[in-house]
DNA sequence: CACCATTTTGATAACGGTTCTCATTTGTCC
DNA sequence: GGACAAATGAGAACCGTTATCAAAATGGTG
């Protein structure tokens, strides 16, 4: 079977940073080249969390964004002000939440992490 | 000045173990006979939320799940299947995060951090 | 109490993200 | 090629949430 539905979205994931929409990776995907439809990327989407190829979480809206597990997971540090995003890098935050995870007894944890405010141009 | 709907809310998370839909709320409050619209419950929440008197995660589908937070600043361990909550002491994220912001030239910042996952009875 | 201005409420419509439906297309096997 | 099965996608349906707006409750004032 020849399957062409998922090698796309890996191509969608591959030229998004971070976490992505179903919209936006639809979006990516036929700013790509590959045509397909809202659905599909639904549905290859639902396939990948379930055999955990892809992570979700969701957003303060309740949007559902997805990201490629194979990729390094970071966090972003956004001004609310002009929108400056900065990356951070973080090996000790990840640490600290599997730390907290199993002295919980808890599994398959997932987190989000959002870190807004004012970056030094703003603040003056 | 009314706000009759306040205390109707205060009383329905009362009557709730842990998080709670707003539906959920809704069907507690009108059992605790407090009538009251749905809508009214959606509106009384969101004020509640931007106030921090009440935290919001959502679940694997996407819904929001509230409940009553009366103590200061803390985070949650979430179950995303029975619901079990557990809270957790974030001293330590908390300085990380001054620390990320400081070497950032990032003021007043404002985070969100939210961890789901299965706790070890859901698990098994 | 009567009156008006302001706020709150709630039934319902609108909205947006996600899932479902099903006719059509595509792929596989013989 | 022909027949059967799987995948696709356009649009409908679904459902939680938010917006609308008229009616009701409240507060202040004379």
């Amino acid at each position: 079977m020849a399957h062409k539905t998922r090698p796309v979205i890996l191509r969608a994931f591959r030229g998004i940073d971070g976490f992505a929409s179903a919209r936006e990776l639809h979006a990516q995907a036929v700013g790509n080249g590959d045509a397909l439809g809202l659905a599909t990327v639904y549905r290859e989407l639902r396939r990948m969390v379930s055999e955990e190829i892809v992570d979700v979480v969701h957003d303060l809206d309740g949007e559902a964004r997805y990201r490629h597990c194979d990729e390094a997971h970071h966090h972003h540090l956004v001004c609310e002000r002009c929108g400056l995003t900065r990356e951070i890098a973080g090996e000790e935050i990840e640490t600290w939440i599997i730390g907290v995870a199993q002295s919980a007894g808890f599994h398959q944890i997932r987190h989000t992490i959002e870190l807004v405010g004012l970056c030094s141009t703003c603040a003056s």
